[in-house]
DNA sequence: CAAAAAGTGTAGCCAAGGCTACATATTGGA
DNA sequence: TCCAATATGTAGCCTTGGCTACACTTTTTG
């Protein structure tokens, strides 16, 4: 054994391993989130969404998009038709909502504790996607009694 | 052109963008955080960080483990000598404290909203990665004013 | 002090999420 | 109507962050 010296650090800990899965796990879901809030924001306002709008949206280029929306289409998110535009299943819409009145939610406690709007917006979009369903839960309740 | 019947759906909006950009660095830097903070608790605690603890600690395997120290060592956070653990360059330790405190007073601020323990610290781990200097600001002071 | 155990390193694999470059569809307009 | 502009698709490459498998050091221990 490698110097094993000093006694046993500390107590092999599964419960760090298990957050820091988690928030890895969040992290792999983050990007379909925000894929299927724009997709399901592109049809509510213009009836379509094309690869290359939400391609300008995201800052990423229109390839990028496409395999993103194949990994959508693998995940039972979405449906697409060659040149046809994305479509959300109900599986999409479903979270889609979920996600967006997430993003509003932490928004607005951000907002309420006093973090200025700009960096409300700018920290909501890295942070909604690893709050859980219990701090959801708080969120809200700290919104009901703090008006 | 394809089909742009209706009218210019949304200004280009490079607000998105440059906050999906900013989330997506974040992200990219968030792993680095993980590991000083960790290795820096290692060193503290038992003197030594060694590649399999660290492996252990994260639920992660140790050949992981190897291959991010090597990515520590490429931007200057830590070194490290064959088969005798890993050390914090001042930068590294400089980043672990910021992030250590960062992280405590993210849990800070969950549970002063009324986040339960488990669930702030849950989320704190990913969150963390994602608030801005403003935010962190925001946060600070806020909890002096609510205590 | 030699063998077993444990840690460390290295190689090669995978998926995700980026990119550029090039090929193919579609569509608006001259 | 046909052609140029724009969208879309596809291929190939890169980096990250995982993994397993195998080789090699270093400690422990019998």
């Amino acid at each position: 054994m490698l110097k094993s010296s000093t006694p046993p650090p500390m107590p092999a800990e599964p419960t760090q391993a298990r957050r820091f899965s988690k928030a890895r796990a969040a992290q792999s879901y983050a990007l379909l989130e925000d894929y299927v809030e724009l997709i399901d924001d592109l049809l509510t306002a213009t009836g379509e969404a094309r690869a290359t709008d939400i391609a300008r949206r995201l800052g990423v280029s229109h390839a990028t998009v496409v395999k993103t929306i194949g990994r959508l289409k693998r995940e039972g998110l979405a449906t697409s038709l060659p040149y046809r535009g994305v479509f959300l299943t109900p599986a999409g819409e479903t979270l889609a909502n979920k996600s967006r009145a997430r993003h509003r939610l932490v928004v607005a406690v951000l907002t309420a504790i006093g973090v200025p709007p700009e960096a409300a917006e700018q920290d909501a979009e890295g942070l909604e996607h690893h709050i859980s369903p219990a701090t959801l839960r708080a969120f809200a309740a700290f919104l009901k009694k703090q008006p």
